[in-house]
DNA sequence: GTGTTACTTAAGCCCTGACTTAACTATTGG
DNA sequence: CCAATAGTTAAGTCAGGGCTTAAGTAACAC
C-alpha cells in the first residue's frame, strides 16, 4: 500500500472511519481546535489528536499551532483523487453499458429481421 | 462502526484497499471469476475469494455460482452513498466559501467607503 | 510562580485486516 | 471411474488501527 499523502490508498482509508468523516464534516463549515473535534465524540484527546494526524497525512486537513492550541482546517481540493477515480469507474461502467446495448440492439434487429419496421 | 451492507463505513473501507479497487476496475468491464480476478494480482485464491466477499457484503458486487466456478459482477449503482457523501461536503465547503466571500466583500467596501463608487 | 488549559508522548490492549499453507468438497472432461 | 480444476474452510501469522491511562511539556491567567 501506497501512504504517500493524496494517494487512493491514504485518502479511502482517512475517510473510512465515521469518526474522520465527522470531523471533515465538522471543518467543512470553518477551521477547529483539537479540543473543538473531540468535543462532540466522546473520545480523549489522544484518540482525537491521532485522527487528525491521520487527515493531515492523508492531505484532507492543514493544521497549524497557535499558541497552545492547534488550528486544523480542511484542505477541500484534495478530494479530487476519489471523485476522479469515482467518475473514472462509472465512466468504465456506462462504456460497457453502451456496448452491451448496441449487442443488444443488433440481437433485437438479427431477430426481428424483414419480420416488422419498427419505429420505436 | 455500522457494517451493514452500502453504509458509507462499509464502502469506504471496501474503496480502502488497492487489491479491491483493481477487482472493481476489472468488473467495471464485465462480469468474471474469483480465478480470473485473482490472475492479475500474484495472490492464492483464498486471498482473493476473501476480498470478493467484501465487496459483495459491502453491496457492490453480486456473485452467483455456475457450475463449479463463482462469478462475480459490479453493481455499480451502490457507489450512490458515497458520491452522495462527496456532493455534501463540496456543498458544505463551498457554502462556507461564499459566506467568507460576502464578508470579505463587505470589508472591503467598509475600507472603500465614500473613497470610490467601483463598478466591478 | 502557580495552577489551569491544551496538547503531546509513551505504553499497552484488543480487535481486525491481509495474507499464507494445508486439507477438504464439488464439478467436469477423458 | 479418475484426475485435474475451481472454489471453500480452517488455522495461524503478522502488522496496523482505534482506543485507553499516565505522565509529560508549553502557553496562559492570575
Amino acid at each position: 500500500m501506497d501512504l504517500s499523502p493524496g494517494t487512493l490508498d491514504t485518502l479511502f482509508q482517512a475517510l473510512a472511519d465515521p469518526t474522520r468523516r465527522t470531523m471533515l464534516e465538522r471543518l467543512a463549515k470553518g477551521p477547529a481546535s483539537v479540543s473543538d473535534l473531540a468535543a462532540p465524540l466522546e473520545m480523549t484527546l489522544p484518540a482525537a489528536l491521532d485522527h487528525v494526524r491521520r487527515l493531515e497525512a492523508a492531505g484532507l486537513v492543514a493544521t497549524e499551532k497557535q499558541g497552545r492550541v492547534r488550528i486544523a482546517r480542511l484542505v477541500a481540493a484534495r478530494y479530487a483523487p476519489v471523485t476522479t477515480w469515482l467518475d473514472a469507474q462509472r465512466a468504465m461502467w456506462e462504456a460497457r453499458l453502451d456496448r452491451f446495448e448496441r449487442f443488444a440492439v443488433r440481437q433485437r434487429d438479427a431477430n426481428t429481421e424483414s419480420k416488422d419496421t419498427r419505429d420505436d
